[in-house]
DNA sequence: GCTGAGTGCTGAATGGATTTAGCATTCATC
DNA sequence: GATGAATGCTAAATCCATTCAGCACTCAGC
């Protein structure tokens, strides 16, 4: 039961060399003139004993741990989340990393708790990632210890992972326009408060500007604004239903996320509308609800996973710099009116 | 920018002591001689320096790196996985350790490799989950490494954290029995396949053990049993719908799962029936939807979080054995008809 | 046969914390 | 004032892999 692990020592001894000799072989450095009967001997010995380094003996010497820490402000709730998570992983899975995971809950001393229990571990590098992606300090870290920011923006020389928003936008537009719809397209989720400065999320600022600048090339307008700050079905649902009380019946629904929609399906719903046929409704996110409405809701997808793996790639990477923009895919189901 | 990090020997030498001296009184070892005075100049030294001790070349010499692994089959895609991660991140954090997160997604070979790297990072125990509880084989780990099964169980003697799905089950009945319902009470999604063998999952047999258990403990019977094996809106929405275009209509539904209920709520209301007057609705885990849902879904909710928790704490407990169950709450919201 | 270069390998130091054995003192006791 | 015990501390070994300096030997060349 206590198998004892085995040594670099052992290797080495089975082999009939020097634990030196064996260490730059399994290293595989390149200036060695160790024989070539000694690296099979050592290579044998290593597999014949299933050999595997001690990781912290190894990070002790040598600065590097193959390890990378990921901190966040939020793991569980949001399929955001454990998207980037799931990407992350198997980016690092990918470079024979491995991650040690940190949540913040955004309150700054789990985050400084955090960084600290990872940089006594000695990580390579921190991957810092916000659900709601915000401008953030990057705290200052030992010399060595990279960063890369995930869906969120510093003001300070960084390297940070975003969602292409502004081209999200737009594509959501798009998708409205090209299918015909010309009027009586309303916006649900608008926020003055996002759109003016950063407080709340630096991504809704520049989806809204997509979507702005799209409507404008295209020569649009909206029919009304609906305004809200919590992006929560029941909130799609009240404005919805507020609006059809009223008497205003859109053709076309541009919501800034997949929960308002859902509120916004409900609504139409109760009032006798029908989707697509009497309105469309377009969103973002891809959440796993779009698959379930009935029927299924166009939406603009965040690249949970993309995101996730392109952070640890950039951290691994070195020479990386600057804002790396992923690509939101254009996820069509059956909620635009199609002719 | 390049900050050396602070080293035991830097805080003996600032407080005028041998490294010997300092790392007893810092691991505030009881036996020790040492002076008070000498306490608090190692003490004071310490936190003027802002000394943390290298986690590498501790768990070097003791063989413990207050690291613990957390192995998933699955990390995104259901709110189940990463609540998991979410608990055990908590109970992790409270005992001052931290997570090594790996992810598997079923495949042996991924599972084998991320138990190597784990374990060449010398954690001191590994969690590991499954997302649809199976029974696992608990691979062999050297002497030292506690395992945890999280929502799996195993034929060799181990510790595991399940739902109790027993009493959850005989919940669900309860909610609708006592709400008065006695007739038209329809099954949706129970299997043959998984009621007889492990094959899908213990947890489902059990939850239909105690279901089927409280059903003839109140001398009940199921107007009809809807056998699916996919339990996605879909096929929840088919389920109801057929039945409804046959003429059975339900006075209550008790669905296996969350997404189940969402698909029934659909088929209901396009049928023209209403939830809760028309027919009642009772299912399990609490996913998102369920609020989202109106009116809300009472449902017996998966304690995801708590399950986290108590693997993680059990891992770091030493003395903890066998199978322990977390009771599974009962969410109330609005989908049964009360009276 | 001596020198210098090249070849194949090893010894010992290193990284940072823990831990055991044990060295100086001081104090109490008879 | 000699002895034994208690007190307060330190030196050195240890965990394991990496790495630099350098030893011992061979071979070519003159």
């Amino acid at each position: 039961m206590t198998t004892k692990r085995v040594t670099l020592a052992d290797v080495a001894r089975r082999a009939g060399l020097s634990s030196s000799a064996a260490s730059m072989i399994l290293n595989g450095r390149p200036d060695t003139r160790l024989s070539q009967d000694a690296h099979d001997r050592v290579n044998r010995a290593a597999a014949e004993l299933g050999y595997r380094p001690n990781v912290a003996a190894r990070s002790l010497r040598v600065d590097k741990t193959q390890t990378i820490g990921f901190i966040s402000d939020t793991v569980a709730t949001t399929r955001f989340a454990s998207g980037l998570i799931k990407g992350a992983l198997a980016a690092a899975e990918q470079a024979e990393h491995v991650i040690l995971l940190a949540e913040t809950g955004g309150d700054p001393v789990r985050e400084a708790e955090a960084i600290a229990a990872l940089l006594d571990r000695q990580v390579d590098g921190i991957v810092f990632a916000t659900m709601r992606s915000r401008e953030v300090e990057v705290p200052t870290l030992p010399g060595n210890t990279r960063v890369v920011l995930l869906n969120a923006i510093s003001d300070s020389p960084s390297i940070s992972v975003l969602p292409d928003e502004e081209r999200g936008g737009r594509a959501a537009v798009s998708l409205l326009a090209d299918a015909g719809h010309r009027e009586g397209i309303v916006l649900l989720g608008h926020n003055e408060v996002t759109e003016r400065d950063l407080f709340r999320s630096t991504t809704v600022a520049r989806r809204l500007a997509g979507i702005r600048a799209e409507m404008q090339d295209r020569g649009l307008t909206f029919m009304s604004e609906q305004s809200v700050w919590d992006w929560v079905p029941n909130n799609g649902y009240a404005l919805v239903d507020a609006l059809l009380a009223e008497g205003t019946v859109p053709r076309a629904l541009l919501c800034l996320n997949d929960p308002l929609a859902f509120g916004a399906y409900q609504a139409l719903t109760e009032h006798g509308y029908r989707v697509p046929d009497d309105v469309s409704i377009v969103s973002f996110d891809n959440d796993e609800i779009a698959s379930y409405l009935r029927p299924g809701l166009t939406t603009i997808a965040l690249p949970h996973e993309e995101m996730g793996a392109r952070a640890v790639e950039l951290l691994l990477d070195g020479s990386a710099r600057g804002e790396h923009l992923v690509q939101m895919p254009v996820v069509v189901r059956d909620s635009i009116r199609q002719g």
